[in-house]
This record gives structure tokens, sequence and C-alpha cells, in this order.
DNA sequence: TGAGTTCATTGACCTATGTTATCCTTTGCT
DNA sequence: AGCAAAGGATAACATAGGTCAATGAACTCA
């Protein structure tokens, strides 16, 4: 089970089976059912998780209830409400799961010491948040110019595994749009597909 | 001039008269004009730049030509393309002036030396990224649930320095709308607030 | 000073997306 | 089996924002 974490950190750092062991002492295993909830809006975010199965969503829910979903979460990614969890500030999002999932709990304080005992924890977690924030510009850039229909058509090559096995609504959420546009686009989509097949 | 720099690294770490010389010795000042490229696409980024006075911008030019700004960078903010910065990757934006501008530029191999003398600056840019990165995430969040109008005035009390001294189709561009809908939606605020004057 | 450039605005029109409501299929539960 | 809930599609209509074209003000610079 430990495998995939080992391979995680090792395509960023080295490290013996002793530091290994010792950055998995301060892991909790958690097993969530579908539904569940890990964070909540108002909650002080102490930890981030790492998803060993299924799937998790952070969403943020507006006023009026409409909720837009921020990152999913599956096999071999962290999650978390990063803005609460960085800042020490209260929860935004609320983190659930979208599938019964088994995931890894850091908590961020005994993360901190780690990093003071071994610092190439730090430098793998320096390295992860360059990696996330470079996504998220470039989801930025996206999101200016271009239109739904490439941003979805992007996003199923990105994320094959992920738009296999979420449903539409939610990747219509992901993608900034209503599932009625995403059902309109898959339309619109498959007519083109099909009429390439009949030429 | 430095004593803005000082406190900019102050607000995050406590540094020595000497840390502070040490730093500021990677540092080269660049006097540039209105319009001069510091960045262009295809470029190896080795250098992100600290703006001491004017403005720049880092924008993505698409295959038509459309500009979409990604980042402005006025006194006191650091700005590249970061994602080719960080991940050693030929640039995909441009970085240029819109004002006459002077900066620092912090060469990133001089910097990981730095790192290694004094790791305090290794925390200090961490801990810079968290925060650019809690940004980033809010900003999607804005474009995944807020309407023109709504982005517009939240930009224009977030970076109320930048809404007076940057032309309004750059500000269109940031807020990933065409100039004509922004002019319109200023008519209409202009018009709810005389109207809100005249009761 | 005068011509060119840059920028903002406006209007007419068009298109993509949101809204609301309904219907149908699939899935899960007991 | 039978019912409820979840997910997806669709249609009619409304609206925000894009497109295109024109105008004019402000600024720049030779």
């Amino acid at each position: 089970m430990y495998k995939v974490l080992r391979k995680h950190l090792e395509r960023v750092i080295e490290i013996s089976d002793q530091e290994f062991d010792e950055f998995c002492s301060l892991l909790v295993l958690r097993k969530l059912r579908r539904k569940e909830l890990l964070i909540r809006p108002g909650d002080r975010v102490t930890s981030e998780f790492y998803v060993i199965s299924g799937c998790l969503q952070a969403f943020h829910t507006s006023e009026n209830g409409d909720q837009s979903i921020l990152q999913f979460g599956i096999e071999d990614w962290w999650v978390s409400d990063f803005e609460a969890f960085f800042n020490d500030t209260p929860a935004r999002l609320s983190v659930s799961c979208i599938e019964d999932s088994t995931v890894l709990e850091l908590n961020k304080e005994m993360l901190e010491e780690l990093y003071k005992r071994i610092p190439k924890f730090e430098r793998f977690f320096r390295i992860k948040l360059t990696k996330a924030f470079v996504a998220l510009y470039s989801r930025i850039q996206n999101g200016l110019e271009k239109n739904s229909t490439t941003r979805y058509l992007e996003f199923c090559e990105t994320y094959p595994h992920i738009e296999q096995r979420v449903p539409n609504y939610k990747i219509a959420s992901y993608l900034g749009i209503k599932p009625e546009s995403l059902s309109r686009i898959r339309k619109e989509l498959a007519e083109r597909e099909a009429s390439i097949n009949k030429a």
C-alpha cells in the first residue's frame, strides 16, 4: 500500500528506508465512505490528505448554494483546502469523498518538525508546490483564452481517469459551466464525430 | 532604493545587514523603457524580476494574436514567466514594460547557491510561493463563480494602484473579457451610481 | 503644429451559455 | 421487486458577452 507513496516521493527526492519509515510514522490511515466530509467550511485545517484509493473533491459553496469544484483528488494526489492549510485561516472550502476512499492524513505541525530533522522533505514539498503553482497558472490561462468546448476536451485529455469516473455535472462545475451546457457541448462533439465517421 | 526591498524581505524573515548585502550582491539593477521586452516566448528564463518602480505585464499571445494578461507587476512585486522559470522550459509568456520601469534581476542559479549558504532565503521564497499559490487559487475560484461585473469591482478594490495606471483594455484582458464588455460594465456601474446619488 | 497612434465608447447584431422545466434511464437500497 | 435518488438529456426562452464597425478624445512625436 505504501509502495505507491514511496514512488511518489522518489520521483522528486531520494530517500532511505529509514527516512521513508519516519515519514510514514507521521501518517494516519483513514478509510472513508462516499459522501463523507473531511473538511467543512469554518474548520481549522491542520492536515493535507494523500489519496491511496478512491476520489475526493475540494469545492466551494456560494451563498445561494451553488457548488464549484476547485480540485479533484484521485490516487497519488494531495488534497486539502490549501488556502486554509497554508495561512492558518478557517476553511472556505469543503473536501468530501466522491467514492469510498482511503487516504493518508498528514499533520502540518508534525510535518514541520520533520522538516527540521530531515530537510529533504521540505525540498520535496517545495517542489510539489512549484508544480501545483504552475498547474494553477495554466488553468487560469486556459480560462482566459479558451472556450468551454476546448476546455472540456483538454480536461478529458489531461485527466482521462477523472473524466471516466466522476459525473458530468461535477466536470461542468470544475470547468465553470452548467451541466446543461456541458450536455450540449457533448452532443455537439458526438455529432461532429458521427459526421466524420460517415464521411 | 533598496530600503523597500529590505522591508519586503523583513515582512517574512529577519535578516542582518550582512545577509541583506549578500542578497543584494546577487541582484542586477536594470532600467527599462516602456514597451521594452524582458522575456519573449521561447526564451530560456533564468531570472525573476523584482519591481522597484514602474509597471510590468506577463502575458500570453495566442495563435490568432490575441493577448491575455496573466499578471501585472508594480512596485514591490516579483514578475517572471514562472512556469518556464521553475520548470526550465522555454518561455510561453512574454514579459514587458507598461511604463518605464526599474527592476532588480535575480538569477536562479545564484539564488540556489545562496539557499545553501543562507537557508532562510529558501524559507522566504517558499513562503512567497505559498502566498502566490493561494492567490492563484482564489483567482480561479472567482473565475468559476463570479460574473464579470463582480470580478471587475473586486479587481478595483484589490488592486486600486493597478486599476489607476493601466489602460482598461489590459484590465479587461486580465479579467478574461473584451474591452467593449468592460466599457459596457463601467457604463452600467456609472449609471447605477448616478441613480443612487440622485435618490 | 499636425499627423499618427492609442484608447475608450457606442450601437447593431450574433452566439454561447444560463435558466427553468420536464422527462427518462440507471443505480442503489430494502 | 419496487421505490427513491442521482444523473443526464432536451427544449424554449432569457441574457451576458463577443463581434464588427464607426467615432472621437487624448496623447506622442517628429
